[in-house]
RNA sequence: CGGGGCGUGGCGCAGCUUGGUAGCGCACCCGCUUUGGGAGCGGGGGGUCGCAGGUUCAAAUCCUGUCGCCCCGACCA
């Protein structure tokens, strides 16, 4: 195909737009590929329809190739299955939800794993059906409550979810190792550089889960990797590992102490090594109680919930939320500590938990036989040498304090580094939730019902169009991998010579010959510079520049990462293209 | 939902403090010159200044209300 952009609807920009904050952003914008229309929704103008397709074309080729098969749903649904599964309810103000004329309620699809499972209830019922694997790339809705960076978080997006269908868990593990391996195949064909992290399943439920995640600063999620071993996680999936307990006999009896006005760490610590008692104290020594409220979903009543981790740690919110999940989590309020006059703030201890019935969890480093200064239960008073195990025994572990680059990597390999990235790919093992919810059953050779477990795979395609941006630019703009790019040769007519037009018009019709695609600049009046700096900002892999040296024979071709320059004859340089665009 | 900022030709902005009926750059149109790195000169088209109300002889500018958008946080693919 030859593009002209004499004629071709695209205008570029020489500022970035004001809303535009991330690269990708400004420069999708800049470069004439997508066009805002409401928060978070866009226009795909020719270019960006182009990579998108190009984008899309890759995940379909690579699910069709281990069978799963495509189907589309209506983005437009009604609400009787989502109510099926609660989900109508528990969506919340994520759904996008809308009225007939009739008054019927509808809803735009956030996601379909209730359409999914009812078509495939629908058409089968014997074991010998099964499994089976359908997928869908189909424009989601979801209300975000902030819609930011442009095509990286939208309210309306395209996505590619496919779900798998299988008797039994092997079967899942099996289906979920199949798309994992697409998964694989997928990103390295568009050159992303990414990561697969343990990750939390999230509202749906469901058991191993992983998502894949683009490397970028300008990621929403964060993740830490080894230093020295594969090992890499979500933040919020992170495991700590528990170092060994310690016999209890050996410790000394526990003390308390007056520690007047001590009701932070910092000052706690202060006052302990000034207090000559023989030995120096860290934040890490002393035990901090962390009181939260949590309450289940349908309940109305608030629990109290207080948890024990190493005074330099904070809790990190996220990880506390994803540990509960899906009870809500808030702090507490001054009522609430007015109405348990049992806790003294800034003077918590176990004793008072424990005896008041509050429930306890620690984390993973108050193990048995470990040692704390923790608070007293009254004010100004703090106990030494409170004892694991001995003192006070938790209600169980909860893994959720903050999680520090250097600390160590769960896998005992390295230390653990943290970096951003953007989601672009999520696989878990659904299970039974959604079969239960339908009885999606098959029946086996003795004719009882199997319950089908299922599978649930995602990958973000219209937001892997910003992503591989934000992985592939610089200060001219876009550089686009070669299997993404718009356009395999970016052709510049550098010249208003008739000639040259003629040549490059020549070059485009063998280039396109060639079966290679072309960006052909043959804009009138237009000077070189405005087209080599377009050409740089739209980020076709490689420029071919016809210009003055056609009258020797010679061409010019530009890679647009690198820069480099070669010339080329003429007659040689289709062949060359060629073998590039291959490579 | 909490905090901050902004609404002025298609885009990016100035003007607002100190009211006098709108300007700059980019883009666009015409002419001439120019043509290997976002050209020069000349001419031109295009804006109910987010919306509503108020103050005033007079409002982009002051006052009140309202709507929208962007950023940070909370939440989420």
């Amino acid at each position: 195909m030859i593009t002209r952009m004499s004629s071709l609807f695209l205008r570029t920009l020489r500022e970035d737009p004001a809303d535009a904050e991330v690269p990708s952003h400004k420069l999708l914008v800049r470069a004439g590929y997508v066009r805002r229309v409401a928060p978070g929704g866009y226009t795909w103008l020719p270019l960006g329809l182009r990579v998108l397709r190009n984008i899309e074309q890759i995940v379909r080729e690579e699910m069709d190739a281990f069978g799963a098969q495509e189907i589309q749903f209506p983005a437009l649904l009604p609400k009787e299955p989502y109510e099926a599964t609660n989900r109508w309810t528990e969506y919340g103000p994520n759904l996008f939800r809308l009225k007939d004329r009739k008054g019927a309620d509808y809803l735009l699809g956030p996601t379909h794993e209730e359409l999914f499972a009812l078509t495939v209830k629908g058409e089968y019922n014997s074991y010998k059906d099964y499994p089976v694997t359908l997928y869908q790339i189909q424009t989601k809705y979801r209300d975000e409550a902030r819609p930011r960076a442009g095509i990286l978080r939208g309210r309306e997006f395209l996505m590619k979810d496919s779900y798998s269908f299988d008797l039994t868990d092997e079967g899942l593990s099996a289906s979920y190792q199949a798309h994992r391996a697409a998964y694989i195949k997928i990103f390295e064909r568009l050159g992303m550089e990414y990561v697969i992290v343990s990750a939390t399943s999230g509202a749906m439920g469901g058991s191993a889960s992983e998502e894949f995640l683009a490397v970028a600063e300008t990621g929403e999620d964060t993740f830490v990797r080894s230093t020295e071993s594969g090992y890499a996680a979500n933040v919020e999936a992170v495991t700590t590992p528990a170092p060994p307990e310690q016999s209890v006999e050996d410790k000394p009896e526990s003390q308390v102490h007056h520690t007047p006005a001590t009701p932070t760490i910092q000052t706690l610590v202060d006052h302990l090594n000034g207090a000559d008692l023989g030995r120096t104290f860290t934040a890490a020594d002393t035990l901090k109680n962390v009181l939260v409220k949590t309450r289940k979903p349908g309940e109305k009543d608030w629990s109290l919930l207080a948890i024990g981790l190493p005074g330099d740690r904070e809790v990190d919110f996220k990880r506390l939320e994803a540990a509960l999940e899906p009870a809500e989590v808030a702090l507490l309020e001054e009522a609430d500590f007015a109405r348990n006059g049992f806790l003294v703030k800034g003077y918590i201890g176990p004793g008072a938990l424990l005896a008041n019935g509050v429930r306890f969890l620690v984390d993973p480093r108050v193990v048995r036989g470990t040692a704390w200064v923790t608070g007293a239960d009254k004010s100004d008073h703090h106990v030494v040498d409170l004892v694991a195990g001995r003192d006070f025994t938790p209600d169980g572990v909860i893994d959720v304090a903050e999680v520090r680059a250097g600390d160590p990597s769960p896998d005992g390999h390295g230390v653990l580094e943290s970096a951003r990235g953007i989601e672009i790919g999520h696989i878990f093992q659904l299970g039974r939730k959604y079969a239960d919810a339908f009885s999606l059953d098959a029946l086996d050779a003795n004719n009882k019902p199997i319950r089908i477990t299922m599978g649930s795979y995602g990958i973000g395609v219209s937001r892997l169009v910003a992503a591989i941006v934000e992985q592939s630019y610089d200060d001219k703009g876009i550089i686009w991998p070669r299997n993404v790019a718009p356009a395999d040769v970016h052709l510049v007519v550098a010249g208003k010579d008739e000639a040259l037009l003629a040549g490059g018009e020549k070059l485009a019709g063998e280039l396109h010959a060639a079966g290679l695609t072309v960006l052909l600049d043959d804009r009138p009046k237009v000077s070189p510079g405005v087209k080599f700096k377009d050409a740089e900002l739209i980020g076709v892999p490689t420029i071919l520049v016809v210009g003055r040296g056609l009258a020797d024979g010679v061409v010019e071709v530009k890679d647009r990462r690198s820069g480099d320059r070669t010339d080329v004859s003429v007659d040689a340089v289709v062949q060359h293209l060629v073998e590039l665009a291959r490579s």
